[in-house]
DNA sequence: TAGATTGTTAATCGATTAACAATC
DNA sequence: TAGATTGTTAATCGATTAACAATC
């Protein structure tokens, strides 16, 4: 299996979401599904599924179609949930302690291993089950713990220093939620830019347009 | 100007990060600035910033380039930056919370104007300055206040069904967190969905991919 | 075997990039 | 005017969809 390789991005982002469905359909207890059942589901085409899994080999067998557990298993794999990359977030804000809490790290290759905020008032306090450990501490931290993604919920002005101070150390992926576009040029460096409030702002937009087309 | 109409959805998600980057160059004090200074900031091409922003009127001056801080106020304009949808939340749970305090609304053309829970315990809390309402009073509070967009920070089990009222309730647009996709058959209702842990997923995947080009 | 459905190739569609005439 | 840079058309590229032979 896995002839891996240059998958577009398009492909990738739209693997999570396979994912998430076929997890659904195994709680249903639902054993195979076709390509055009799952389309129907998914809103989105047979064929374009076909295509997308045979990015990575062939799944599915003719006239059957695909096993939901195995599948889904495939693709977690691909994915990487069975990974445990050590992760850090850094900034334990409103927005820090909300990801801290309510993202399942471990369900998602990744173990949230250490937390980490600027302001002293903050250290020592507990999210989840997780220590808010000074900022000082990072680098001791990173030499023992050797943590591979970050997490960003810190304000745009120290973005761009923090994560270069941060690859540094030896971090490879960003998970970055300032309002900043965060660009490293190392390479070997992945960031994932998570900008809420642009997408709030194309639903502005789409809710203005519905209204100038009741206009007409 | 505005030779709006079918813009496609590309372009659209591409707005907001022009809206930032201008305002940016703005508070920099920067007037003018051309497709590809522009582009080289934005790691794009001065081709698609030129088409991007033809598709709503010709904002540039040949030879000159682009007026930053009207540029900013047109794309701001398209974008409903100006106006004020009522907005409301459900789910004051951590990312509820986090989501309220974190987001400017007000800068995105929208006012929140009400936080509901369905845990009796919350009620009456404040969120920044706002009280936590009961889910039972939505509807009321939607007949007087006629909010227009919905944020969704609730389990998915419920997402489908509160959607459902909401749109009887007269909600247009919904932003929604929940783990589920949320779709809804109405036409002229827009769905924002976030899905936050599909984006860690994304960066998971790409972390492993990391590890083994290093093998080869 | 016959029916179903995949894997895969070919056709279409849309988005991005390149090129250049228009014009400030 | 000459130089710069847009607006816009044409060319390219990539992603999606359609079609169908392979095969379970």
């Amino acid at each position: 299996m896995a002839k891996n390789g240059n998958i577009s991005t398009s492909v990738i982002k739209r693997l999570p979401r396979y994912y998430r469905f076929l997890g659904e359909l195994e709680k249903q207890g639902i054993e195979r599904i076709s390509s055009r059942e799952l389309s129907e589901m998914m809103k989105l085409t047979a064929s374009q599924i076909r295509q997308d899994l045979n990015c990575f080999g062939g799944f599915g067998q003719q006239g059957y179609g695909y096993h939901v557990a195995s599948l889904r298993d495939e693709i977690g794999h691909i994915l990487g949930v069975d990974k445990e990359f050590p992760t850090i977030l850094i900034g334990a804000g409103n927005l820090g302690k909300a990801i801290a809490m309510h993202i399942n790290f471990g369900t998602r290759g990744c173990r949230l291993a250490g937390i980490f905020d600027a302001n002293p008032r903050l250290t020592g306090e507990t999210v989840g089950s997780i220590a808010i450990r000074h900022t000082d501490e990072i680098e001791e931290f990173c030499k023992e713990e050797h943590p591979v993604i970050a997490v960003l919920c810190i304000p745009k002005a120290n973005t761009q220093a923090i994560a270069d101070k941060l690859v540094e150390l030896g971090i490879k992926s960003f998970w970055n939620f300032s309002h900043y576009d965060l660009t490293i040029d190392h390479k070997g460096i992945e960031v994932e830019n998570v900008h809420l409030g642009d997408s709030l702002l194309t639903l502005t937009y789409r809710t203005n347009q519905l209204g100038k087309a009741e206009d007409e």
